[in-house]
DNA sequence: TAGGTGAACTTGTATGAACAAGTGGCGTTT
DNA sequence: AAACGCCACTTGTTCATACAAGTTCACCTA
């Protein structure tokens, strides 16, 4: 799907000897594409609901595939097909001569949400808040340049920011952008809110991310920002999102106050686990 | 399927005036299992082989479907379905009209892999180790009794052990069982390898697991036992285990030294993470 | 040379059918 | 009461088919 939401035409036009600016907005048929999303994604987005709702409460069983066929008017395949996304969440069990039944009790969180700190917050019912402490075009830093694969000396937009969650300091996002992404951010209030939502706006290509979790020692600095001793333990999150075409755009080293967030993940014995434990050598 | 794989029994028997014991083991037909995978599942594993292997290498593309189809003599369904399970933990992108590529560069890891600190260390070429520091049979502590759903007051097997990679302190465990599984262990040499082994050798239903990571700063006996300062920062990983009926067996507090383990994960557009951020009040 | 057209190929979606394999309930037998 | 056999129902697996929708590339045209 090309996912053209509409197209921005701006002229500049002299008119009665004054000099005006016009813009004209195509917007494209956004809605008969979400009204076109295939059969078994709006299943998907149905029994995500329901079980969100609690109609299918944890631990019950759900209809059978067959009543699930009768009730949305379609074949075995799309429903199953919704079904199985689910699974492989691992939201839903069950098993041959089985109906499916609800099984973990955490939701998975979508690629935005997992990534935009404002979108997380959120989504939990939090105020997100950010005081920009400084934005520079900078050599990167090595550990930098070899997360995004830049020849040493190469220069990124480097972003430090204290994150909040109602007003009180959670995190410490330390971000380096490669260029083409970093320069927008000078057009932008770091202040003001999302990064991630106002790059996508802008058309960026934010497909993947590698996320590295570990334990780091508050330095002098994060100390101050969070009102912290020196050498409190933070939770790290080590970040690199790339592209589409795998060349990497982002770098980010953040640092969470371990009291306020942490990070939990769900397995089972059908349903292999994202995360994996690594040994560094 | 029922994967009993032996059946022992053991009979008492008097025979030329001596008391002789006999195990007669009756060996079902595992193998017939085994090779009766369906196609699919033995497709998803050749595909993973192929790509650890390097023979599908990163970036680059698969043959087409129908190629596939025509190699291992399937209909499209079957190679679909093994394509769509590597797709669901985040390995293949792809989409209308693009042949799959390999995307990923982190494998996921199995519910085993992941659960025992043995499996994973072997999985990743290092020699495990474990010195067993205290087993006992004690009132669980509040925690371990909220986690475990028991009432206050409710005895556990508590296990503490400090755990090995090549020799070198790596992690700190403190896991507590309910009874029934805790009992067991009083037979089993601790210091011997894997109690996940073991426990699934004995018929235990450990089925699935939610895990919560943070970070804390080394206690005393954190310190004494890795070798390190008080204070250390350490990578937190609790964990309860349940059985398919969703009643906990096990809750475990482990502490990694983050200088020789994190936690990886990765994300894109098309496959949500399993992991969440969590806001803990 | 730049750009459009169309054919060949690819993956995504959906249907319908058939059979395999496991679950649970019922009644009967031991 | 426990064990067994049977039946109805459920999910898992596989096939064959058809069409929708996107990509790529060679070719043609302005």
């Amino acid at each position: 799907m090309a996912h053209i939401v509409d197209i921005h035409l701006r002229f500049t036009v002299m008119t009665d000897q004054r000099v005006r600016r016009i813009t004209v907005v195509l917007y494209t048929q956004l809605v008969e594409t979400i009204l076109k999303l295939p059969i078994h994604e709006r299943l998907s987005e149905e029994f995500r609901n329901r079980i969100a709702q609690g109609i299918w409460a944890p631990g019950s069983q759900l209809p059978s595939e067959a009543e699930l066929c009768r009730e949305f008017g379609t074949s075995r395949g799309p429903v199953r097909q919704a079904l199985a996304a689910l699974r492989a969440e691992g939201v839903l069990t069950g098993g041959r001569g089985r109906p499916p039944r609800v099984c973990g009790q955490v939701q998975s969180q979508s690629f935005s949400t997992f990534l935009s700190f404002t979108e997380w917050a959120l989504s939990v019912g939090k105020v997100p808040g950010q005081r920009t402490q400084e934005i520079a075009r900078r050599t990167a830093s090595e550990e930098a340049a070899s997360y995004l694969c830049l020849p040493h000396g190469e220069p990124v937009v480097e972003l430090l920011r204290l994150r909040l969650l109602d007003g009180v300091p959670a995190m410490i996002e330390r971000t380096s952008f490669v260029l083409p992404l970093g320069n927008r951010l000078f057009d932008f209030d770091t202040d003001s809110g999302s990064i991630f939502a106002f790059l996508l706006e802008q058309g960026a290509d934010l497909f993947s991310a590698r996320h590295t979790i570990d334990a780091v020692a508050a330095g002098e600095q994060d100390a101050a920002l969070l009102g912290q001793p020196v050498g409190t333990p933070l939770l790290r999150e080590r970040r690199v999102t790339s592209s589409s075409t795998g060349s990497p755009l982002e770098y980010s080293d953040d640092r969470y106050l371990p009291t306020l967030t942490n990070f939990t993940i769900e397995n089972n014995v059908q349903h292999r686990a994202g995360l994996v434990r690594v040994h560094t050598a």
